[in-house]
DNA sequence: TTTTGTGCAAACTTTTTGCAGATTG
DNA sequence: CAATCTGCAAAAAGTTTGCACAAAA
């Protein structure tokens, strides 16, 4: 279900021939005016390592080697951002994860589980749809989130032992 | 494009006939053999006035007349996404929104301007098909968010006139 | 050398927790 | 009456801001 072959990774297909993703990236931070500095590359390449979306605070903690400062991620991810070549998700306590995509579009969603947090891969399905009508509308700058929770198996399971039971929060 | 017609409402199809939606709501309440007291109506009541989704620090202050704790806010939503009455999304700065549901499908997403928050209707798509797998790999209590972001038209005319054209950030 | 970015410290906002007293069923 | 909920106060978590110094172009 988490597979890391090549051709399923968010960045295929983005990565110019002969380039590496690195240097995709710092590309699209010249065209943007913005200075190549060594936080910066060091949270690409962590970004890099990854393919879901990350915590800020995790991405922190695995910079420690490189002496980052909690807010220097922050404030390269907002840049990252806005220009682009990172995407923001949440999870259901509304704090944000990461992912960098070079300005793709996702090739799959998430679906992160209420208890214990664990994430999991939802086939991409598109919209381009409603972002193509808000831009006919005049909004600029479009992107959008997808998320999907619940109670992944296992803790569906412990959940039915523990609680009594309500009214199923969804049903299919 | 913002209507507010009876048809198009979120909650239209879900009350059943002979029952207001504060019953509907409470009906949820005592099946999950939660009890119905003043504040938690206070809150059903001031979300059943609104179509689009509210910030909680906004809805606690349209309550100030019912004396309602913000943190009575805080733990009255939560307890209602639990039982699946309520559906929280998400603004662009990772704040949550509450909308009540009882339980239906959204009828439509909405779209958040990043500059200055506004927020305006998505046609809603269809996601039954990833719940449905979800459920099928044995998720329960599975929600899901969609939001779309973007600069709206009178902001990304501002916008373009004042700051230096980057690398757009959604290409469609 | 000029502009932009970083680190540190502190402030701020949002959300959560503990507990005594009030309220519901 | 017993279980649950609320309000208050305080803490925690997450994020942002100001400013002096450092680094990039």
């Amino acid at each position: 279900m988490i597979s890391a072959t090549q051709s399923n990774h968010p960045l295929s297909g983005v990565i110019k021939p002969g380039e590496s993703p690195l240097e995709t990236a710092c590309g699209h931070l010249r065209q943007a005016r913005m200075r190549i500095t060594k936080p910066r590359i060091a949270i690409i390449e962590a970004l890099l390592q990854r393919e879901a979306p990350v915590a800020i605070e995790q991405l922190h903690q695995e910079l420690q080697r490189h002496q980052c400062d909690l807010v220097t991620v922050y404030r390269c991810l907002a840049a990252f951002e806005d220009i682009g070549i990172v995407r923001r998700s949440f999870q259901h306590n509304g704090t944000s994860l990461y992912e960098l995509t070079l300005g793709a579009q996702p090739k799959h969603y998430h679906v992160a589980c209420k208890a214990c947090g664990r994430t999991d891969r939802v086939d991409y399905f598109p919209v381009e749809g409603p972002e193509r009508m808000l831009a006919e509308r005049g909004y600029t700058q479009i992107t959008h989130i997808v998320e999907f929770f619940g109670l992944c198996p296992a803790c569906s399971k412990k959940h039915a032992r523990n609680a009594a039971p309500a009214i199923p929060a969804t049903r299919l």
